[in-house]
DNA sequence: ATCATAATTTACGTTTACGTAAACTGCCAA
DNA sequence: TTGGCAGTTTACGTAAACGTAAATTATGAT
């Protein structure tokens, strides 16, 4: 049989709470099945959630996420127009290649202070 | 004399609402001089508003933000010990380095999506 | 003099993303 | 059978980052 998870053992995994991700089922990024009352996670739940922890560790809205999430799941699926698809996608696109501006930036600059902090402690040496 | 803005200039150059300044200057990003009433911005104040935009890109807290901001502006300031702030800008260099290995994956994950699109818009074509 | 425009302060409202407490169920071990 | 977990639902609470409305002030144009 395929494998599953469950709620305490995605949280640890992904280091997040239970009420997260049952707030992420209300979201309608994750969807387990039921055992009972229990939540049973498949391996598309699990990477369904893999998907949404990344994107907010980039700083997207949850309501981004999940709509970006579920095209990802069924491009093919003709509900959405594959050139309006492509126009998301290139939008995406520009959002993320202006963060990798604004990090490659950030990080010269860190690098920068780095330098002066070295230097400082070098003269206090001395 | 050294050149100023108001507040809806710079909100017009900025593309946010002024109510969005006059929060910055409560949370300390900014400290405008007053002519009368009025608030005054100097080329710092612009410069630091600025970085705390490109924070904000980033998905950073404003408080986050505002503490980075102030550090860069007096690294030699003795008020923090040069190592714990070489520890801070690690840190932050570790998260920068996370987001941008998000965004290297997210981005090839994106241009595989294309690939696809393009390929299904093709066979529609025959 | 009046009117529009840009600025101000005060203060309550709103959305997002969960936290937290209460009260309950099911199961396994001592 | 009595704890003690792990799980559940319901529901109110909260912090962050502003939005928005009201009432006021100052300035420049007609």
């Amino acid at each position: 049989m395929p494998p599953t998870w469950t709620i305490s053992e995605l949280s640890r995994e992904f280091d997040i709470t239970p009420r997260t991700i049952r707030f992420y089922e209300d979201q309608g990024i994750v969807s387990p099945a039921r055992e009972g009352r229990n939540r049973v996670y498949s391996s598309r739940d699990r990477a369904r959630l893999k998907l949404a922890l990344r994107g907010k560790r980039l700083g997207f809205q949850l309501s981004e996420i999940c709509a970006l999430i579920n095209m990802y799941d069924s491009p093919s699926d003709n509900a959405m127009q594959l050139q309006h698809y492509l126009d998301v996608l290139a939008r995406h696109r520009a959002a993320l290649e202006q963060q990798r501006r604004d990090i490659e930036d950030t990080l010269s600059e860190i690098t920068e202070q780095e330098r002066q902090c070295r230097a400082l402690l070098a003269q206090q040496q001395s």
